[in-house]
DNA sequence: CGGTGGATTCTCT
DNA sequence: GAGAATCCACCGA
């Protein structure tokens, strides 16, 4: 599912405000026996959306300040959900701009996508058929695309499993040191 | 450009 | 009380 959501599209209407980007860049998070999945260690209050049905937005707090939005795709009881990790920006540019304070580094990470979409803690839970969040698949037929595959980034459990995936020729991807981490581990299906 | 450390709050042990 | 699926300012080259 994480390597099936590149292309796909995330639509906010927030405070009345249209924005939209294009899925570039996924992580996977696979369940119990995944270590760094926040379902590993069992439901708590705070994973208990990765439990619920797919199709949900599971959206978390992290290191004090920002907001991570994952999509849910397992089971009922399955706690398995993708990391939405950077977009391209397709609608709402000023809107983003303003939310972000900068006019660069937009929605390359998943903490900015989610300050420049205005995704926050009250849509934990939220079903991404509907307003005010909705998850669009890419135009069909979906252009051809490299995807690249590689460890997932800012973990330290499990970190080196190949759950990270990336439309090799996007010029929004996540940026800093990680990128360049680990390239013996970037592949091309 | 790369490396470093601070910010800041929530959750679970 | 530790640590976290991060970001940013700042530093030096």
């Amino acid at each position: 599912m994480a390597r099936e959501l590149l292309g796909w599209r995330v639509v906010s209407r927030i405070q009345g405000i249209r924005t939209s980007g294009r899925i570039v860049e996924t992580e996977a998070y696979i369940g119990a026996h995944d270590p760094a999945c926040h379902g590993a260690a069992g439901r708590t209050r705070r994973n208990r959306t990765m439990f619920g049905p797919p199709g949900l937005a599971y959206v978390y707090f992290i290191y004090g300040m920002h907001w991570c939005f994952n999509v849910v795709t397992g089971r009922e009881g399955d706690p398995e959900a993708v990391l939405i990790r950077a977009l391209e920006p397709l609608e709402g540019l000023d809107a983003m701009e303003h939310r972000r304070g900068r006019r660069r580094d937009l929605t390359n990470g998943p903490a900015r996508l989610c300050q420049a979409l205005g995704i926050d803690g009250t849509l934990d839970g939220h079903p991404l058929d509907r307003a005010p969040l909705v998850l669009e698949p890419p135009d069909s037929p979906p252009a051809p695309a490299p995807v690249g595959v590689s460890g997932r980034i800012g973990i330290r459990k499990a970190r080196d499993w190949p759950l990270r995936f990336f439309l090799t020729t996007s010029s929004h991807l996540s940026s800093g040191p990680h990128l360049e981490a680990a390239p013996e581990s970037v592949m091309r299906p």
